[in-house]
DNA sequence: TGTACATCAGTGAACGCGCGTTCACTGATGTAC
DNA sequence: TGTACATCAGTGAACGCGCGTTCACTGATGTAC
């Protein structure tokens, strides 16, 4: 039987969350066009109705991940205005996202997505770059209003700050859940605020 | 040509060595039979002389990824008594490593290599495991001297430590080594041992 | 409001490439006598 | 020391599976008159 007929923006939509989805759930090397076409409810070749090629699907779907850490910055952005604070929000949205979808990940940090694609490669890294040049500037506010220690590098902070959650992430995976990102990213935030706070 | 015939024993070492060079060049994902052969100077059908399938392969590439950590940590024991010492070198002795050798992070840290493998997932568990254990060894060891705020939990510790490095690590590759690990790791090393520092 | 036609998303069969794996064979190495 | 035989690493042809991709066709939707 045939599915639904949709508009290719919609499908498109739909395909590039299905293929973040797979990857989520099962991996990068699973990400075929069959497993995509299945989640969305369609035939493989139903797919290059909308987009050129696997390629162009998996591109969509790091497209999603950027839009979804830049989310995740802007609401945090809007929960308080406090720089310390906002930090501890937004490790905490991480943390989150983390249990949620390991998609982000597993396409980010697996060095497979790019390798031999250097205009995918310079995608991800904007996206990373766009991302701690967020964080960098938080940093650089809390330093204006005299919270945090002015001769620390924001850039440097910016990335330690990554590195509180993502080990820790890994370790979630590796353990399929059993090790309890939450209480680490607690103790760690408290670590990290006592290195990088005034007096 | 035939290949100058070896003992399976010198063979398998030659073979891992040669995935591991394999993942760290091109990633896990161009990691193939026939391209492991060629690196070593055989045709694709005789690396089934001394491993059972591909899988086994990558199992062994896997074990000399724990061998060469552990000889890391060996290292640096030996090298010095002092524990805060020890984390530095450590540090460092990590990042020279990211710098040569890719294949670590690429097969630990991809995911992809254990999705539907879960003796390989405990394998790699037990690799990152026992690495955090060396060096929350050696915290321990500094909060007994003195030399660490006994307060601070040393799992969390370690958990950190590696994030002083492992995003940077990433960021490395991305840029093809453009980014300076070297300066980062510096910088974050101050902000670290401040942090965990008595007094 | 109804009819004719163009557009376009969905289908399933088919193709071809890459790659893991098998197998019969070769010829060198090591061992028994 | 020499000969006969077993062992075993290396070879290349072949197979089959999975998967990305193409293509001719179908039928629903939207539009022009």
């Amino acid at each position: 039987m045939a599915a639904e007929k949709l508009q290719s923006r919609v499908r498109q939509e739909q395909i590039a969350q299905a293929a973040l989805s797979v990857v989520a759930n099962h991996g990068l090397k699973a990400l075929s066009v069959g497993a995509v076409a299945r989640r969305v409810g369609l035939v493989p070749s139903a797919i290059y109705r909308h987009f050129k090629n696997k390629d162009e699907v998996l591109d969509a779907a790091i497209g999603q991940i950027g839009w979804r850490l830049s989310e995740n910055v802007a609401a945090t952005l809007q929960e308080t205005r406090d720089p310390l604070e906002r930090l501890h929000h937004l490790l905490l949205r991480h943390v989150e996202q983390i249990r949620e979808n390991r998609a982000i990940p597993r396409i980010i940090f697996s060095e497979d997505a790019y390798s031999g694609h250097p205009e995918r490669r310079s995608k991800i890294f904007r996206i990373i770059q766009g991302y701690l040049a967020s964080v960098g500037e938080i940093i650089r506010e809390g330093q204006q209003q005299g919270q945090i220690r002015s001769e620390l590098d924001p850039e440097c902070l910016a990335l330690l700050f990554l590195g509180m959650f993502q080990p820790a992430g890994i370790l979630w995976h590796l353990t399929d859940g059993g090790f309890d990102v939450t209480r680490h990213a607690t103790r760690a935030w408290r670590v990290f605020v006592a290195a990088i706070r005034t007096g």
